[in-house]
Formats: structure tokens, sequence, C-alpha cells
DNA sequence: GCCGTAGGACTACCA
DNA sequence: ACTGGTAGTCCTACGGCG
């Protein structure tokens, strides 16, 4: 018997004669592994005199036997109520779905959920923790304890380049010309099989492409790679490397026992599994990070992710035109830099992971996820799993995942959300701005808002929290999300109140802070899933009054500034503008004290700012003042924007950036004419024919196969014309069209900017800039007119 | 056949 | 494949006109 100790990374289990062993992929000096026998089961709804039957069931698949092992009774809570259940135990985990398919006519629960991550439940394990385990040679023994404290990895960043004459590099033909790599000991390079025209420190050169290949395998060997990481390699970079591997008859030795990778789909998304390290898609974490609006990038490519994470301009992204690539590959002056590009993407990709790692780590720890199921996994699957987890710490059954029948019901009709407040359109000054801090979350805890807790019949109707929808909820017996809910707004508010009193630079600080990171997302993401039609834990009436307590709270605070003589210009689910008019800011921080003492506990009015001047505009039809856009100027100058074309990737950069600037003349210096000149000037620019393709593109995505849209929008025919012309476009591409001249609807006349050879200047100026300013400028008294002509406008007469 | 418009399809935003 | 509320574009169908 040894005692050890090292860090839980990951699960999965294995078959060894013929018995279910999980197998624990741990982290000490090394990455290795420790088995540990465990029994798959799940739970039915059936009595207890049923046992006999059931261990008798004779159940085959394929010719091969099924075997009931174990039938036990046992206590647990379904629904948060107590109930016995019958604990069926199978021979494989694979044979569960039909042991419960054969006893069907009994409800059941448990009896989907992975296995590894059943094992890692029960056993309550947490992923990236220092373990002190006892094992004998590779079987676990028992785990000891464990101390809350990150691994760190041995990481390596790479990424490939490919002849691409053809546009997309075809995998059947056309080879890898390097592949770079970039390791977090800092060794780093780039293997190809070109020499570079001057020697160049960090190039190997291979004698051709199979070389190139093993040399790459043999390095990811030799450092022991334990973290590896691409961008969108799961889809492009190792399904290329496997058929260039297969073309030149050898085989794709990255994992640690010599074999490639495993594509396993998860949902929609697709994955690669490299035995015996971690695979991390950095894509994948991008674009969660752009779901929940932690990222706002046009479009989500390592350089823009780059720009945004790190903070750093990519060294060599914008000298490199991606279908110039094999261009460059072919001539050895330009090689030189497609060298340096090559090698910047993975050192790059790795100063990426270094950023966005430990907010995966934390995730990985809190929702006791494996991380490389965290990298790819949703909003919906963390915040599931933690709530699966604590579930089962405490004793009670998962509810199961809802019928595709009950997802088309929940989903049938919505839920009633926020309160937004109409504005009325206007140039104002001295605003302030309030909102509540975690509106939603705070509601949740503050009420006990649960499925368990809902309509309780354990407290007296005066100890219940009464929404306004009418439902109540428990107050005495704390629900599964409160309790999940509260733990993660807690721990947060104490790690933001440890945080103030750390150095930023210290190792500590990056942990805390990360961890706080993680516990933000999750928190804000337990109303979403309550009203998820896809989730276990989905209640129509939670998520009712969720929103209607939203409701509540903002009218009644909108209400109360009104009382103290404020004028609230808008409002949107939990924040409100106030007119400050000639009160003193106190007064506005007294009204604040003033809500907040009414409020429940958890709920707190705080400010957001005091602005100098703002802008609030009408909608293009009628008169009526537009919601969720505005500009504010806060007093250090900087301009608060949201809503505006301007900060919407499907306007072109001359629109949004005239109405930038015509909202910085209005809001900075206070000036309309240097707004209307601004404007003026665009439309002269453009009529001259002269403003650059690239100003002109309208990006937008195509959200679906381009096959089955009912009506051809203008990013459609674009894609179209652009497919017939050879341009690949993915089912889910970005098409950054112009509008040029030739044809006469905007659609026929739209074309990717590689096909474009005009513009159509009318078009510009009556459906992208005017329309972007007038809204604005209206407030102001400018006419369309005003802005149309050159000069002193003359009326009609100038124009005939 | 041309014009104007209502309603639908669709995207991207705010919170 | 976490929610609902909202503005806005373009397309399509339709009715009136003549």
């Amino acid at each position: 018997m040894k005692v050890g100790k090292a860090f839980l990374i990951s699960a999965d289990y294995h078959l060894v004669n013929g018995k279910t062993y999980v197998r624990l992929l741990m982290k000490g000096k090394k990455l290795f592994r420790l088995y540990d026998y465990y029994e798959p089961y799940f739970y039915l709804d059936a009595p207890e005199s049923e046992s006999k039957n059931i261990l008798a069931l004779d159940l085959a698949e394929g010719g091969k036997k099924i075997k009931v092992t174990k039938v036990e009774p046992v206590e647990r809570t379904v629904s948060g109520k107590p109930a016995r259940l019958l604990k069926v135990y199978a021979d494989y985990p694979f044979n569960v779905p039909a042991i419960r398919k054969a006893l069907s006519g009994y409800g059941a629960y448990e009896y989907n959920i992975p296995f590894a991550k059943r094992y890692l439940m029960d056993k309550g394990l947490e992923p990236f923790s220092l373990y002190t385990y006892e094992r004998e040679g590779k079987f676990l023994k028992r785990m000891i304890s464990h101390e809350d404290k990150p691994a760190r990895l041995k990481e390596m960043a790479f990424d490939i380049e490919t002849y691409n004459p053809q546009g997309m590099p075809r995998k059947d033909i056309d080879p890898v010309m390097m592949i770079s790599y970039a390791c977090s000991n800092g060794k780093s390079g780039v293997l190809t099989w070109r020499n570079p025209k001057a020697p160049m420190p960090f190039v190997k050169v291979l004698a051709g492409e199979k070389e190139t290949i093993q040399e790459f395998c043999k390095i990811v060997r030799e450092e022991d790679v334990e973290m590896l990481y691409g961008y969108n390699s799961s889809q492009f970079d190792l399904p290329y490397l496997e058929a260039r591997a297969k073309a030149n008859n050898i085989p794709l030795k990255l994992g640690r026992d010599g074999g490639s990778f495993k594509i396993s789909e998860r949902g929609l998304t697709v994955e690669a599994k490299i035995s015996g390290r971690i695979h991390m898609d950095l894509f994948h974490v991008v674009k969660f990070l752009g779901t929940i609006g932690a990222l706002k990038v046009s479009k989500l490519t390592l350089e823009n992710a780059y720009r945004e994470l790190v903070g750093k301009e990519s060294e060599t992204k914008s000298k490199v035109q991606k279908l110039e690539i094999y261009k460059m590959w072919d001539d050895e002056d330009m090689r030189t830099l497609l060298f340096q590009y090559s090698h910047n993407d993975s050192r790059e990709t790795l100063e990426l992971a270094g950023h966005i790692l430990p907010m995966e780590v934390q995730l990985s720890k809190i929702t006791k996820t494996p991380i490389f199921d965290v990298s790819s996994s949703t909003t919906g699957q963390l915040v599931e799993s933690l709530l699966m987890f604590v579930s089962v710490s405490k004793g009670a059954v998962i509810p199961n995942k809802p019928s595709d029948f009950e997802v088309k019901d929940r989903s049938a009709h919505m839920i009633q959300g926020a309160f937004v407040k109409l504005p009325t359109p206007g140039i104002y000054e001295n605003l302030v701005v309030f909102d509540f801090r975690g509106l939603y979350p705070s509601i949740i805890c503050s009420h006990n808002i649960d499925p368990y807790t809902l309509n309780c019949t354990d407290c007296k109707p005066e100890e219940c929290h009464v929404s306004p929808t009418g439902a109540r909820f428990c107050g005495k017996k704390q629900g599964l999300v409160p309790f999940v809910l509260d733990n993660i707004v807690r721990t947060r508010a104490g790690l933001k109140d440890q945080l103030k009193k750390l150095d930023k630079g210290s190792p500590e600080y990056a942990d805390m802070f990360a961890r706080q990171q993680a516990l933000k997302i999750l928190a804000n993401s337990y109303y979403g899933y309550l009203a998820y039609a896809r989730s276990r834990w989905y209640s129509r009436d939670c998520g009712e009054s969720v929103t209607a307590w939203g409701r509540h709270y903002i009218t009644q605070t909108i209400a109360k500034a009104e009382a103290a003589g404020f004028e609230v210009l808008y409002a949107d689910t939990d924040s409100v503008f106030m007119l400050l008019g000639s009160k003193p800011n106190e007064e506005a921080m007294r009204f604040m004290q003033n809500v907040n003492s009414s409020l429940p506990e958890r709920m707190e009015l705080e400010l957001e700012a005091f602005y100098t001047r703002g802008v609030f505009v009408t909608k293009k039809a009628g008169t009526s003042g537009a919601k969720k856009k505005y500009a504010l100027l806060d007093e250090k100058g900087r301009m608060k924007i949201r809503g505006f074309e301007l900060v919407r990737r499907d306007w072109s950069k001359v629109a949004k950036e005239t109405q930038s600037n015509v909202l910085k003349a209005i809001l900075k210096d206070g000036s309309k004419d240097k707004a209307v000149a601004i404007v003026k000037e665009t439309v002269e620019r453009l009529r001259s024919g002269t403003v650059p393709l690239e100003e002109l593109v309208v990006n937008t995505r195509l959200n679906k196969d381009p096959d089955k849209y009912l009506v051809t929008s203008p990013e459609l025919s674009a894609a179209r014309k652009a497919r017939a012309a050879g341009i690949r476009i993915d089912s889910d591409a970005m098409i950054g069209y112009v509008i040029t001249k030739s044809g006469s609807t905007v659609s026929e006349k739209a074309q990717v900017l590689e096909l474009a050879k005009d513009y159509d200047a009318n078009y510009y100026i009556e459906h992208q800039i005017l329309p972007s300013v007038l809204k604005i400028l209206r407030e102001l008294g400018v006419s369309e007119d005003d802005l149309k002509f050159k000069g002193k406008q003359t009326g009609l007469a100038g124009f005939f």
C-alpha cells in the first residue's frame, strides 16, 4: 500500500477483466491513472416486493446477456419530498438504458448520467484539487483528504498552416506546410519542409510533410505535453493532420498510448479527445465567453480574442491575407513572414490560453466537472452539473431530462420578462443611473425561489413568500437552487473583499480573481436555467416569479424616485436613469440609501454613475422613444453607447464611424454644426466614389444552412454568389458584403467583398448614413435635406 | 406594371 | 442548445390605381 499526493484531473471508465473500473487521470510529477472499481446503477420507483422479479429479468442485446446484479431499497428525496426507491445495479454502464427500458412500467431516475460523472458525484470528488490517496499498484484504495489548490500542467499550443491554392485547403490533396508549437516552459518553434531564405533560429527544416508531422508528434511526446491547446483544432487542425498522416501512410501518434485522437460529439459541438492528455480547443471557450457577453467581438477569430482578452495586437496577423498564404509559401522572400506568422499563431494561442485557463480551472472546480468537459460546455450544462452534484450530496434524486414533447410544450408559451420604460427622446444634461446588483440572483435567494419550495404545504401562509404572480415559496426550508446560488453569491462577495487587500500582481490574486469571475458567470445563469426548456429543474412558476418580482422592484423604485421629485427618464430590467435637474449629487445618493433601507437583505440598489450629458432618440417609425438605445457622457469624458448602429456589426464602417463622430460632436462638443458638417462630408465622400470598399462592408451571420432559408436576404444572396464563384461558405459563416451598383433589389446588388467591384453610393447615403444620424440630429431640428445638400441649402431649386 | 404598405423572416442588440 | 424585450432591415404578398 502506497500513499501519494496528486491532483485529480479527469475521469473515464474502462473494463478490466470484464469488470467496470473508473480511471482517474491524476497529475503528480507526471500524469498517471488510478483505477477504481465501481458499480453502475439507477433508481426505480417500484415497490420492494418487485426486487426479485427485477433480479430475475432475462435480457439480451445483440446476443449478449444483460444482467441486473443487485437491487436494494433506499431512502431518497424526490422533488423535495422523502421517497423509498429501488437502487437497481447493472453489470455495465452501457447496459443501464436497456434495463431501464425493460422496466419502463415504473418511473426511473438517473439512468442517463455518464458513468464517470456518476462516480465523481457519488464520491464527492473535485477536479483540480490536490488529493492524498492510498493505492496498491494502479488500484485506488481510498482518497484521504484534499487541498483546494489548482494544478499547473505542462502546456503546449500548436497551429498548422496548409497549402490553399483553391481558397480553402483540401485535406486529401493540399499538404501541411508547417506546424508551429509553443510550450509553457518557453520552448517554441516552427517545423517545416522548405528552407527559409536565410536561416531562422526557430525554424526546423525536415525532409518533407511526412517527417514534419512525425517530428511534431515526437515533440508532443518528448515534452510530455499534458494540456494541448489549439484554436478550432477540433474541427480543423487535428482532423487535417490526421488526413495528412493517412495520406503519408504514417500513424498520428499524439496520445500517450500512441494513438491519435477521438472525436466526441457533445450536443452540437465536436470535440477531439487525445488519450492521456487534455486537448482544449480555445475556440469553444471564446465562443462561450461570447454567448455570456464576457467577450464582444464581431468575429470569434484568434486575432480578435487575443486583442480583447490579452489586450495586445497580434504581431503578424494583419500582414498575412488568408487567401495569399499559399503564394507566400511558394515565394522565397515572403516565406520568411509566413514562418513568423505561424510561430506567432501558437505563441499567441498559448498566451490567450494563459488568460483563459485560470477561469476554466475554477469553473471546473466549482462545478466539479473535468476541464475538458468545461471547455466545451454551455452555461446550462455548467449550472446543471453543480445542481446535480449538490443534489446527490443531499440525498436527493436528480430530476430527469425532459422529453422532446415536454421541451416543445415548455417552449410553446413564453414567460413574461423584464420591464422597459419608454424614454422621451431628447438631449439631456446631468443624469444619474442606479442599478440593482445581481437582481435575479438576489430575488431567487431572498424569496427562496425553487421548484421544490413552490406551493409548499409545510409553512403557514404568512411565512411564505408570495410572488406577484401568486406563486408561494416556502419560508422555512431553503430550496436547492437558492442554497447553491446563495453559496455562490456569498463566496464571491468574500473573494471580492479579499481581492481588495491583495496585490494585483500576486499569484493568489490571479486565482482568486478567476474564481470570482467563474462564480459571477454561474450566478447570472441560474434564472436562465430555471426557465430553460431542456432544464432538469425547469419551473415555469419559478421563472415567472423571478421576472415578476424583478418588475415589481424596478417599478417600485421608479415610483419612489418620482415621489422624491426626480424625473425618471428610462429604465430597463434592473436600472433606472434619473434626471438630476438642479439637485446636488448627494440628494441622489440619499435617495439610493432610502430605497435600500426598505429592500430585502440581499438586494441592493447601487450607483452606476453620474453623467453630464445623454442622448435618447426616437424609433425610426413614429415619434415615440426608442428603448435600448442611448448614449451617455460620464464625468471623465467617456462615452457609454448602447444599441446604436455603431455598436452593431451589421452596419457598414462608414455609417458607424459617422454616427460615432456625430454623437461625439453632440455629447462632447455640444456642437450641432460640427455634427452636420461631419455628415455632409461623408455624404460627399460617398458620392465621389472614393470610399474604400472595406469601409462599406456589412457583416451578417448566416445562422443556418444556406439552403434552408425561406427568404433571400442580401447576405444570403451574396453568399450564394460567392459559392458559385468557388469561395467556400460554411453553414454558419459570417458574410461580409457590399451593396454594388449592379442589380435592382438590395439582394441582387449584394456581393461578398472579394467579388465587389464598385458600390452604390445612393444606397449607402439613403440606407446607412442618413437613417443612422437623422434619428439623433432630428432632436436638434436638423432635417434630411439639411444633410443631403452641399454647402448652403437652396431648397428645391437647387435640386432641379 | 407601379406604388405603398402590412406582415413575416431574420439578425443583433440590451439586460 | 441560459431567458425575454426590442429595433430595424429586407423580402413577399397584396390591394389600389389606371
